[in-house]
DNA sequence: AGCGTGACAGCAAGCGCTTTCTATACAGGA
DNA sequence: TCCTGTATAGAAAGCGCTTGCTGTCACGCT
């Protein structure tokens, strides 16, 4: 029924060695044969079959990302900048690898089963992206995933992953902390006394450092933070929009309100202009990552430039061997904080 | 090494067979002994060899997601949807599916090459999501291509993608005609007489689709077009703001901006503020998708909706044979105008 | 002339699983 | 009691490819 390697073998006149050694160009094969083999694939149409070959070589070309939404354009732009390093097909020639994004929905227990997926295919590497759940024995359980697949010969990249505990996996982390004191020291600066901050999900990595480094911004300030001015919710626009208005119940007096990322900024400013508040004379808004749309909204926004395509592309070079993993097995990437239309003095 | 089923068979006292009948039910096995090697999986913390079963079975489990920009929420929506019916981890029980999404990055080349690795791969099916590449030579390349993939087993769906020419696969398509002749309709309604379009790249359906709709209904109002009112670009805030430049340049005296989604709409409003031009008091700008930021931008975009969502996940279910495909194997999924903030009647 | 030496090509042994077919065991029914 | 049917387990033959090892041949050297 399908076209093997021994039919190709065949038609070409010579051994089922022989076309594998000219498909897998490791082994001196006299270029006339060479050409004779390719004309028969080419004439019989013959595909290889890759769990054939994935077996027989123990090896295979997937290469997995793990993103936690791949809705949201902060793991898409990352993902994308991954994906063209690993050298999928139009990436630098040579191996053509199948670079397979795959989306947890943020659940530790798909991230788990995905993790497991790739080990089952045997993927060459494995990158996972963005904040980690801290949750105790899931995290362990990733943890020893990782190392197994370590193990196994599998490259494990962390790409805006705080580094594991065993520092079992090359990590390029955000200074998540950094970016959120900076930017909450920006309004502080600005005047601002009664900030409301808008988190992540509760047991993400990425929730917590950004908050940490809010917090300690207010602290180095000497301002004593409300516990009311801190909301929980997810990572898009709609939970920005209706922690805001929570935030409004809560201390209409606020004069400034942080998010967790630039989407849920955006919700916020919807939720302040429905309540009737200009931004930024009324209340300042900042957001998180610099997307490309933060800078078109208006106002635009404040918020703190993460460099998502270097640290992607970094990643997948990494993933593939090309370049030399950080010293140490870590680096902290650092944000940048971007000063726009979204922050101003607060209202007297 | 490696664990092997052999082991696990060796561990719990019984025959390779029976523990691939355990891990595969498909076939009667006496509790107890199901149980013994279950008890053997764990503890030896077995994976099972996905090439290798692969192989023997003649299947795989891999679904592949083709998408033209990964980074464009666009498709990350329709992906994720896609995604989640096909029920990988954490979807509904039964197999557990990977499903990987491509990154084309809008070009053929890489397009083909996908498409072969994932023949290479056996996929248990492929969605191929967004518009296509008129080019000829490519086109029925890839309808070749697709061709193969079903004759082979592998479900082809495609999903916001016109229909092949020889109906070779199941389509789910975007009435972009429809959409974008409303839209303009809409604008003509509210007095505009002189309307630029800032198109997509020149050889991609949608882009082609859209601008169809569009000339359709100036047509229809018996409105002259000014061949300097169209503009092409690539999909993208930049080349929005790009163009809308351009336009304003050739003719100044335009009311309305037609954009050929979303995020070109974002930069064109950008480009008309920072012209001094009021939206949409002085030119009125419309989109088209409806993302998710569109409605939280300031003035809110007039757009046209497309279920994206919905769209992915019906692909998704016809994918994995849950769902009916649609009489005639292809369904037109009509997008739904969204009058807002930036459209409004051009000053006199 | 004899022979070491490259340069290629082929043989054949798996890689780790699935699955068909066969074997065994026990339960009933005749 | 013997036979048949049913449930369950095992033996073994591949699935299509890779690769270590073994030729074979044509040179060029001594």
């Amino acid at each position: 029924m399908t076209v093997t390697l021994a039919d190709v073998a065949a038609r070409a006149q010579v051994s089922p060695a022989t076309v594998s050694r000219v498909l897998n160009g490791n082994y001196p094969v006299a270029a006339t044969t060479r050409e004779r083999v390719l004309r028969a694939v080419d004439e019989l149409d013959y595909v290889l079959n890759g769990p054939a070959s994935a077996l027989a070589a123990a090896t295979s070309d997937l290469v997995g990302i793990l993103v936690n939404d791949i809705a949201d354009p902060f793991f898409g732009i990352m993902a994308s900048a991954i994906q063209s390093e690993i050298g999928g097909p139009g990436g630098r020639a040579g191996g053509e690898r199948l670079a397979v994004v795959c989306n947890t929905g943020g659940s530790p227990e798909r991230e788990l089963t995905y993790l497991t997926l790739l080990q089952r295919q045997r993927a060459a590497a494995v990158v996972l992206t963005g904040g980690a759940v801290e949750d105790e024995p899931h995290a362990s359980a990733v943890a020893a995933k990782l190392r197994r697949l370590g193990e196994a010969g599998t490259r494990v990249v962390l790409c805006g992953r705080p580094p594991a505990p065993d520092a079992s996996a090359i990590a390029l982390t955000f200074d998540n902390r950094g970016g959120g004191r900076e930017l909450t020291e920006h309004l502080i600066g600005l005047g601002h006394r009664r900030l409301g901050y808008i988190a992540g999900p509760e047991e993400r990595t990425t929730t917590r450092h950004r908050l940490e480094g809010h917090r300690a911004a207010l602290a180095a300030a000497g301002i004593e933070e409300d516990p009311r001015w801190t909301v929980h919710g997810r990572y898009d626009r709609r939970a920005g929009y209706e922690a805001t208005l929570e935030l409004l119940r809560r201390d209409p007096t606020l004069t400034a309100v942080v998010a967790a990322n630039d989407s849920v900024a955006l919700g916020a400013c919807a939720a302040l202009r429905e309540s009737g508040l200009r931004i930024p004379e009324d209340v300042s808004v900042a957001g998180f990552d610099d997307l490309p749309f933060s800078i078109d909204v208006v106002p635009s926004l404040t918020t703190v430039r993460l460099p998502l395509a270097e640290a992607g592309a970094r990643a997948g070079r990494i993933a593939m061997g090309r370049e030399e993993p950080p010293h140490g097995g870590i680096a902290t990437i650092r944000g940048e904080l971007m000063v726009r239309g979204s922050s101003g003095t607060p209202r007297s």
